[in-house]
DNA sequence: ACTGCAATCGTTATCGGTTACGTTTCCAGG
DNA sequence: CCTGGAAACGTAACCGATAACGATTGCAGT
């Protein structure tokens, strides 16, 4: 009869089998050394019991566990997309994935908590880790991939190409006709907020048009700190007939406030996000964005980090991927009451 | 100097505080039995070394972790939004997460690779997990919720209301004049399939009509089973008027069918899903579907497992939610020409 | 000064595996 | 028959932590 409440290990299988616990893990892991006749006797016993090892005791022992870990500082679309890309990319490849989320990702509580769970996956259980969060840089043993890392981190990386998307956003509404376009930035730390920025900026002086400092919102690419610039943005007599967000949680909080202010979208105001989330197809209007492909993102990180793993290196250690201009329903020509 | 690349354990920390390991843990733990002085040596070279506790080392040891896991099939949409709710339950909580995927879940490979992730983890690493997995009951010795049980399973688990469900999405169509429905099931293990077939011959039964068998193809919920059945349904002579797809994935591959026939939707073929996944409200039409929340599917999952494993148990065991039909766009009356 | 009890801290077994090393078995070669 | 060496297998150390237990220390009570 089979016992399912209690674990079974390797010396329930080595006594059942009337052998020790090393000829099971021998048999287990396939290395030489046992004869034809153990190794059956030790599959049989490993079947009636239903043995399965311990990960944690594994990966104690051993340096490559054939796990790869993901840290994220949150869990919202953003993630999850990037999570399918990481998952697709290591699909059939012989790595499992584990993903650490802690339990208090929907404060911001503490800034460590992504090193401090880095150290505590890396140390053992997975041969290396991406991260995706917005603190710092991360340190640790084994090999790390980051996914929109802190700004000047030379450490091995996956980004957007965020100069040049910002550059065509930004573009995309003076082609419109915009001409006082506000910015609401991201978190000052990561390469992404400082690069659409940048590319902001440089459409804007392409344009001939001088940057106005006023018009700049500091988000931190929380959706929630966008709400108070957009407000201020949106409440001055001379508001802009057009804001660009850093990101698509940012530009949907631009939307809300401009609904409850009573601006009509793109009527009365334009609104650019960055991200193309999947909500942003959904709101009403549709929120004109780039596209940086998160998908693509995980895909491209995960690819990396195995090759990194596995010693390979073929590859240069920070990777830029292309963006989109989608546009949808929220951006227009200004109309002359806000054009000025 | 601080090592960053040597790993640094608890016997460094010892070292260099001048204590031996287990007073290290206790300092760590906050356990009694410390001089104040003591533990102020131990914080200081604990903050010098950078030392983290090791999960795994831990977790081996102790039968508490605080330590939740998720092991998921697949991860597409479905298991995503579920995955927020899971987070959203756990914020706060004390309780972390572990995601367990594997590399082969694109492909359907083992079916018994979840087990198998179950009792690598439930042994040691995690206090209870979540399964969301098509394939059999799970035993484990730490406690499991399941999401979307299956048949029969009288284990812990969080499920919509499929019956309810579906047989107000077949009443809508029944309600706008269709009477040959084709019916799309579901993986038939799944208390879910079962559940939703049932809600479709009794809303077929409550009207007087009799189930034509011949109107219902077995699908397993993975979305390309429904192509060929889709198929076959729509190029009878006597094709439905309107098809109920038991999950939006196959609905949507319904869709794609329809187009390929040159089956306007709704005018030609009224089209019903069931869990509202984003990508429902993407397509053009958009999907008439039955909306599950999977977040709360995954929040109240989340909820039960921390009372199962804190030793709380102050409510049912078996959670069914309630479901809401939303009417998009891919249902319409039937027109004379499909009207039998 | 001596005993007794806490408080404090180290020693060591242990969790479930892995692996270096040692021992035994077996067979071929001299 | 003896020896050598490879194959097969067991023993025990070890991974990094925890906790039962024992040993030491400090201090109050007599």
């Amino acid at each position: 009869m089979i016992e399912v409440n209690a674990p079974v290990t390797m010396s329930d299988v080595a006594r059942v089998a009337g052998v020790s616990t090393a000829t099971v893990s021998r048999v287990v892991n396939g290395h030489y050394g046992v004869s034809a006749r153990t190794i059956a006797q030790v599959r049989s016993a490993i079947e009636q019991l239903g043995y399965e090892s311990s990960l944690v005791a594994t990966s104690l022992r051993r340096s490559r566990t054939n796990v790869l870990g993901l840290v994220a500082h949150s869990f919202q679309s953003y993630t999850a997309e990037v999570l399918k890309g990481v998952m697709k990319a290591l699909s059939r490849s012989g790595f499992d994935l584990i993903i650490y989320a802690n339990s208090d990702l929907y404060g911001s509580y503490s800034e460590g908590w992504e090193q401090r769970h880095l150290a505590r996956l890396s140390g053992t259980l997975t041969d290396g880790c991406i991260v995706v969060t917005p603190w710092g840089e991360m340190r640790s043993r084994a090999p790390v991939v980051a996914i929109d890392p802190v700004r000047g981190s030379t450490a091995p990386s996956v980004m957007a190409d965020n100069l040049a998307g910002a550059t065509t956003a930004v573009e995309h509404l003076l082609g419109l006709g915009h001409r006082r376009i506000g910015f609401i930035a991201g978190r000052d730390s990561l390469a992404s907020a400082w690069s659409r920025e940048e590319g902001y900026r440089a459409a804007l002086a392409d344009a001939g048009i001088p940057v106005d400092p006023t018009l700049i919102g500091r988000g931190d690419f929380n959706p929630e700190s966008a709400v108070p610039l957009a407000r201020a943005l949106l409440q001055r007599a001379d508001r802009p007939s057009a804001i660009f967000a850093a990101s698509d949680g940012m530009a949907l909080k631009v939307l809300e406030v401009a609904r409850e202010l009573g601006l009509a979208v793109p009527t009365d105001l334009s609104v650019v996000g960055f991200d193309n989330i999947p909500e942003s197809a959904l709101t009403e209007p549709g929120l004109t964005t780039v596209d940086q492909s998160m998908f693509q993102l995980g895909y491209e990180a995960a690819r990396m980090l195995k090759s990194l793993v596995t010693g390979e290196w073929d590859e240069p250690s920070q990777v830029v991927l292309p963006t989109s201009l989608v546009i949808r329903d929220s951006t227009a020509a200004p109309t002359g009451a806000a054009r000025q």
